[in-house]
DNA sequence: ATCTGGGCCGCAATCGTTTGCGTTGCCAGG
DNA sequence: CCTGGCAACGCAAACGATTGCGGCCCAGAT
């Protein structure tokens, strides 16, 4: 087999079309966009059309995005596309932003703030229309400078303090209240909280909503019982049960700031020959992918990852459809899903 | 609090750094430019070099694109985000790319041909230098005409029949080699395979290496024990195992075609209350992140994803450079990690 | 017959860079 | 003093699309 030979063809542009069509460009130009159509007479649109049928002609994006600075693109910042939770999210977004002809740019950022400005630095100057903010942190100068320079932001999942963005959360409080509840129906009494990063909206959140249901059922209300969590990681969940344990403060359940911290704790139990649910209950929060073949299967408060996404999406073409729209945000009521890491206290 | 005001500046230009460095655009571009740095006065150059920075003047990547019809961005298609086994892909590829300032457009074809074609059409429009591609199917026409066509291309993870592209594979034969050894080992005679689908190199390239294990190790060489798996999911996984089962065929042990097909063994066991490893010994292929928590954890060869990426990332740079080169495939080694899904036969 | 106005379309500028080519000024060599 | 050559830079034309403006033509009104 000879290899096949190589010619590399240049697109068909706007002027073959227009001089197949026997137009001007600027002519040619108008009949394609279904905007400007109605100016040009019906029958030179449709010899247009049927040139860039016949030659397969199809507009250049960047060309297109130089003159009229928009881009029919978003921005997207996650900070680990390897975290589970997040991809589920990004399909929402790219559905409905497919819907209407836009696409996403995906940018990690690590949790690196330095890094997270640079790469939004790159999406802003490839004329992305908007941005979608996964890695909003409480405090996030980046964030409010971006706001006031006026770009287009929605944040999914997390927020920032004291600035009205619009966004899409799942109600942390819902969750972690039906969390605990249901481990103080199973008869749970000491119940301890390992929290996700205080400097993440939904850390406190979460942590603030823990405090109100063990109070509100009557629960130990002792502060030893709660442990905050550097990262939202499997390794800071295992640092964090340990040092709880190690402090030798007595409980029976523990509500996971998020799934990964849950599963953390598993691998402590690995490490100690202890059983869950048996020895301690475990439940988690997002019921990220493939919790249900754990072992034990994971009970955790379940949210609509892909909801949270479309929403955010249609959001973020709300505000570029209409800047001055007055910030609208959604909240996500989560479910709970009980699974086999949870069990009355042995 | 008032809201901030919004004020939207337009980027500073060539033009600006050009007039404040008292020269023309040209020379401040070619002073910008280290390729053509040497072109310009050092002094003027250095010049340039403070107006664009004092202006916090950033090149405009569209525009540039324009004129140089290329873009330092390569395309990414993947079939589906969610599947666990691509993340680690693509952030082995954004690593190097990022090295050499490129960065990568992510598209999912949800394994349809169709949305494949519409999504690489838009990132050829979008000038992309190259594509690297995770979609690949035996027969692959689409791949086919883009070759023809000269577009730069590198396979990751699975490869197309009859045409000479570099790739980057695991070793297909040599990790399923270590499976079936490693059952032998424990005493199984009669080992079933669950096949991914065989349109996937890699599921023709399995089933073989798996036939050929088995007549190697003189087990018992019965095609009744290989079962096809229409897509490489959980769900086609369970449906093959009960196929399997339903036949009648009496087997101690199974090597799925990949991770998600041995989950979806979990599935049926939980139906049928069958018991893993006693009554069934699995293992998967990849190792996919957290199956060290499954239950039971999964045996699995494990193939080292971030290299996948960051090869074939590599790859493809090196085609960029120097479309002429001979196309250089590179086959990564896997390793067996033994946990404790499989067992000796009950 | 002239004027008006609308429908349709072409002209040309423009978006921000890059780059082939020409021009300038300077210096060395003849 | 003239020429050749080189270094340094400006000019202007691209890249492919969009769009304000103005011109043309023709119908209908006056």
């Amino acid at each position: 087999m000879t290899a096949p030979k190589i010619v590399r063809v240049s697109a068909p542009t706007l002027r073959d079309v227009a001089q197949m069509a026997g137009v001007h460009p600027a002519t040619a130009s108008r009949a394609l966009n279904p905007q400007t159509r109605p100016l040009v007479n019906a029958d030179t649109a449709r010899k247009v059309l049927r040139a860039a049928e016949s030659i397969g002609y199809q507009p250049n994006p960047i060309a297109r995005s130089l003159k009229t600075a928009r881009s029919s693109t978003v921005g997207l910042v996650i900070p680990d596309l390897t975290n589970p939770l997040f991809p589920p999210i990004v399909r929402g977004i790219e559905d409905v932003l497919a819907l209407v002809g836009y696409s996403a740019w995906i940018v990690n950022t690590d949790n690196d703030p330095a890094r997270e400005e640079t790469q939004v630095e790159s999406l802003r100057s490839r004329q992305v229309e908007g941005l979608i903010i996964a890695t909003a942190r409480r405090e996030h100068p980046l964030l409010v400078r971006l706001h006031r320079m006026g770009v287009r932001m929605v944040l999914v999942n997390r927020r920032v303090d004291g600035l009205e963005l619009p966004s899409v959360t799942a109600d942390d409080d819902a969750g972690i209240s039906m969390a605990v509840t249901h481990l103080a129906a199973l008869g749970h009494t000491r119940i301890a909280h390992l929290a996700g990063p205080q400097q993440t909206s939904t850390g406190v959140a979460r942590a603030r909503a823990f405090r109100h249901a063990v109070r509100d059922l009557g629960l130990d209300d002792d502060p030893a019982l709660i442990v905050e969590c550097g990262y939202w990681s499997e390794t800071e969940g295992a640092q964090a049960l340990r040092r709880l344990l190690d402090a030798g403060t007595r409980c029976t359940a523990v509500v996971a700031g998020n799934d990964l911290i849950a599963l953390g704790c598993y691998d402590v139990f690995a490490e100690r020959g202890m059983r869950c649910p048996d020895d301690l209950s475990v439940v988690g929060f997002n019921d990220m992918p493939f919790l249900d073949k754990m072992n034990p299967p994971l009970t955790t408060v379940s949210v609509p990852h892909y909801e949270l996404g479309s929403e955010a999406g249609r959001l973020l073409l709300d505000t570029i459809d209409d800047p001055e729209r007055v910030p609208r945000s959604v909240l996500l009521t989560p479910s709970l899903v009980v699974r086999a890491s949870t069990a009355p206290p042995g």
